[in-house]
DNA sequence: ACACAAACGCAAAATATTTGCTTTACGAGC
DNA sequence: GCTCGTAAAGCAAATATTTTGCGTTTGTGT
């Protein structure tokens, strides 16, 4: 068995799958989403569309999977001294890369997949971020850090549901806002 | 002109989409999302499928119609007294009716729709009955209640964000935290 | 090196989608 | 009430897509 991670066999199978979401890339920046089709993405790929339909079932999963790649946050989030401004920091950009027509068309694509756990694994990313920025602030000893849920319930959720039904409102000053809160509140229970 | 509602022309265009309508109901609850097929709808409907492609598009569309029209919320919110109560009241029977079967697969369908303001338009229901709850809450007099804004992104955001990426959290008793979090909150600007 | 299994290519068959043209049915003005 | 204009539906041929069976390739484990 070989050392490489067990997720990516390294193989002929790997190549074709980059080929693919290559060739899915390279169309969607001239294609619109509806002028996307299986035998196209497949030709520009250099495979044959009996491929992409085994291995992902109809153009909606393949683009999900394309996206969701494509939302997976690369490099660590920056360090600014405080969980407030950690937390501004990364959701700004956060913010400005959803709001982008790339970006939104990539969100819609996740959101259309059927498959189970393609979203869940998507909206992961944000939460384990949530927990990074968390623990630096505690190891900074920061005085009243939030709970877990409750940076999820006070800022990852707005900002997702205003992302998805009102972009309007993803502005970076309502994301001040967000945090503020989030950060003020009181325990209740 | 006909005094009826302009967006209901009372026709033979209104009998179609109500055929169509019906028999993608009918047909949901037998099959499962991907064996149901336009062709099948348009037969079980008595009408052509070149009539629900012209109209719909495909059939993702159709059925993003069609669950729009059932998350409409068709009775008043009950008045419990206080606006706690009556968030509370609304917040679980809503939690009940998206966490069942068919409620989950609506969302989905919903948020599939690739259609400008289908969403939008579905979560409006949610924000407009906020505004209603928030009324009612006023003119009893009651003190501090929250801004629409704020009830938006500290119960509805929250729900919805659980509902569409950790459906296990979407619970009577989270909704109830995030209840009194939402009106418990100083003003934090 | 060899054998096994998984994934791919190919091409035919089955379905689904689009489209041009005809026909029907509603609504408006007379 | 009648006729006309228009928007939507039916029909069927033309396209495009998805599915499937089978032979071949390619990676993996022994």
């Amino acid at each position: 068995m070989p050392i490489k991670e067990a997720v990516r066999p390294g193989g002929r199978s790997a190549r074709v799958q980059e080929a693919v979401h290559q060739a899915v890339r390279e169309l969607q920046a001239v294609k619109s989403r509806d002028e996307l089709t299986v035998p196209q993405v497949a030709e520009h790929a250099g495979v044959t569309p009996s491929t992409i339909y085994r291995r992902w079932g109809n153009l909606a999963e393949l683009v999900a999977d394309v996206s969701v790649e494509r939302m997976r946050p690369d490099d660590d989030p920056v360090d600014t001294g405080t969980l407030a401004g950690d937390l501004q920091a990364w959701g700004e950009q956060y913010l400005e890369e959803m709001t982008s027509v790339p970006g939104q068309r990539a969100l819609n694509d996740v959101m259309a997949s059927a498959e189970n756990g393609r979203r869940e694994r998507c909206c992961h990313y944000s939460e384990s971020l949530m927990a990074t920025l968390r623990e630096r602030a505690l190891s900074r000893g920061e005085a009243a850090v939030p709970s877990l849920d409750r940076l999820v319930d006070g800022v990852v959720a707005p900002m997702t549901y205003r992302l998805l039904y009102d972009r309007e409102s993803a502005t970076a000053a309502n994301l001040r806002r967000w945090i503020a809160r989030a950060l003020a509140v009181e325990d209740v229970d």
